[in-house]
DNA sequence: CTTAGGG
DNA sequence: CCCTAAG
């Protein structure tokens, strides 16, 4: 019955060592910009004083997600992905998988504190959302 | 290309 | 996140 085949081994995000990173993740600044202050292309370079240029969700963007799905539904993540933050390289395969996550980190487990701190109404809207329609 | 599921 | 499968 199939043995220990892991072949993913390890369950992040990195699988093993193949380290693609550095594709076209460069800027995305979500629909709400708190400043229009960018474009810095002088030194500094690589160190970033950042927000949130890539990788790794946040509660701005599950905001928006949740915001989309609550009036759009599961499903169109296109038609989320160019109305929401047509901007980013967020594609219909990353939202889908962030709901999965989300969902999966909240539903049964209520105990549990999530990384960026969602505030009560975005974890009651994603409950809601998640019991709603069923796709399982 | 988009959606859906698994690793 | 990445890959694969089906529409």
């Amino acid at each position: 019955m199939l043995c220990a085949s892991d072949y993913i081994a390890k369950s992040g995000w990195r699988h093993g060592s193949r380290v693609r990173s550095a594709r076209e993740r460069g800027t995305w600044s979500i629909n709400i910009e708190p400043c229009s202050r960018d474009l810095r292309s002088t030194s500094e370079g690589q160190k970033h004083g950042s927000r949130r240029n890539n990788d790794h969700w946040t509660s701005e963007e599950v905001k928006e997600l949740v915001d989309g799905v609550s009036v759009y539904g599961v499903g169109p993540w296109t038609k989320l992905k160019n109305e929401r933050f047509p901007i980013s390289i967020r594609t219909a395969v990353h939202l889908k998988d962030k709901w999965r996550n989300l969902v999966k980190a909240f539903t049964g487990n209520v105990k549990r504190r999530i990384s960026p701190r969602l505030d009560k109404d975005c974890v009651e809207k994603i409950k809601r959302l998640a019991a709603d329609y069923p796709r399982k």
